[in-house]
DNA sequence: CTGGACGGTGACGTTAGCGGAAGCTAGCTT
DNA sequence: AAGCTAGCTTCCGCTAACGTCACCGTCCAG
């Protein structure tokens, strides 16, 4: 249950080099252990890279995502922090559900796209290739 | 109805600046009349414009950016060119798709911690702001 | 005991995406 | 004529996010 993974296992496994990982290290968003020299990571450490690189996909830079991280890992006995922590995620939350309007009227277009085109190759006869 | 824009009208318009819309223009993305030197917008370049904004915003690169822009301007009557046009849209409705889910997902899990911390702060009698 | 395979630390290189200043021109406007 | 304002080009600068050495230690397998 507490399994360790090795840089480069990590690396591979979620396709990225180990450089990157280092990267986001010396960035302040992985803080592994240490055998030695050698870094070691953890099934949580593992879970944040993974919600590093799905910030990455959703165009943020790696600052943002050094904040967004901090929310899934607050003190929350200090009132005070939790507070921060609601006005925090809701400013993303505000920010997600304006991308998320954005994704889908591109869908939409694309889509109004796709079918006119799919339409017009139908209508000279050409056989359309599926969905 | 050919109302026309310089590149300043459109630059404070846009929320962007002069030196943007002309990087835009040396990669490839615009290209606008020219009375002499001067650039002269129109209609279809500040829709140009506004789809390569949300391009960014969506975390694309401004070379993903313009090949997305081919597939609003294609030559219908040419088969083999909406044939291309149909696979590059759906490719790219794939990629959008993935992205819906991601963002959703995202937007779920915020949407947790947020009810998790604001129902912690009520219970320890804090006034909680509202949504 | 030696050659890989793996891990680590600098430190410099690279690409993308603009920012910003320099120096020039054209068209008002006073 | 002189001074503004806008625009243009050119080029150097800068940040982000890694890539790519170079060089060093370590732990096996042969």
């Amino acid at each position: 249950m507490d399994t360790l993974y090795s840089i480069t296992d990590l690396a591979r496994d979620l396709d990225i080099t180990p450089r990157t990982i280092r990267h986001y290290e010396d960035q302040g968003l992985l803080a592994p252990q240490r055998v030695g020299t050698t870094r070691v990571y953890s099934h949580r450490d593992r879970a944040r890279l993974i919600l590093i690189l799905r910030g990455k996909r959703l165009g943020f830079s790696l600052k943002d995502i050094k904040e967004y991280l901090d929310l899934y890992v607050v003190d929350t006995s200090q009132v005070e922090q939790v507070r921060v922590l609601v006005t925090k995620v809701r400013d993303r939350i505000g920010q997600l559900e304006e991308q998320l309007d954005t994704v889908q009227t591109t869908l939409k277009e694309l889509r109004d796209i796709e079918r006119m085109s799919v339409s017009m190759l139908e209508q000279k006869g050409v056989d359309v290739p599926m969905a």
